[in-house]
DNA sequence: CTCCAACCTGGAGTGCGCTCCAGGTCAAGG
DNA sequence: CCTTGACCTGGAGCGCACTCCAGGTTGGAG
């Protein structure tokens, strides 16, 4: 039974602790435990949410897609299609970013080579 | 001497109007021709600032420091140094975020493939 | 038991990059 | 000339994802 203290759920997963309470606020992440005084306490399922919000996050998925993907999953087994469809769908996406980063990086790397190039140093 | 409407600006880099009058606002893009009634009419020259600020935006730098480049620009031959190396260091950033990108989207797709093994479909 | 660093809440504020609006002006086709 | 759609300005507003704050509570070390 593993739990960990507020600031140390913020150092596992790399969120600001003012990050966590919004995203318990805004129902992303959902009953997480108390102590007897009111204080939080991440279990590790809490942190694998984390980890996943992180890789979501960093490939531009807005917070309600995000939402609605925990929501699904809280709503249980049923909604495995639904989740496994929204995941692809945004993997699609990434794709599509990572081919429009590709593209815009080899444009900046060229005209870096332009400025390389100039005459007199 | 080719001049471009707003419109067909706008349409030709993919900014909106109003993000062709924020840009120039802003200081990004400076002195913009206009017709003896004020309307503007943009240059090849302005569409080539355009497609480089579509670059750096679709590559995250921030407009404070696309205003920086465009200022330098501005100051003359100079500067070039300094612009060539404000380019270098975005493209370092650049090559770290696709690699976060990549690590995430592995992440992803192994979640994805989580779902798809799935027992019962 | 005391202390104090870490924690709590609700709500306001921030920074970015636009986007929209009202109320007027311009200019090209008919 | 007249119409009308494209354009102008200054400034307010928006959506997102946090971030900060005041004022109070908790809980483990000593």
């Amino acid at each position: 039974m593993t739990g960990y203290a507020p600031a140390e759920a913020a150092r596992r997963s790399g969120f600001s602790l003012d990050t966590l309470r919004y995203y318990e606020k805004i129902g992303l992440l959902a009953d997480v435990e108390r102590t007897a005084g009111g204080q939080r306490v991440f279990t590790d399922d809490d942190l694998g949410w984390l980890v996943l919000f992180r890789c979501l996050r960093d490939t531009g998925m807005p917070i309600a897609q995000m939402r609605r993907y925990a929501q699904l999953a809280r709503e249980g087994e049923h909604t495995v299609d639904e989740r496994r469809e929204l995941l692809r769908r945004h993997a699609e996406q990434v794709e599509e970013q990572m081919r429009l980063l590709q593209r815009q990086y080899d444009h900046l790397r060229e005209k870096i080579r332009f400025y390389e190039r100039l005459p007199g140093r």
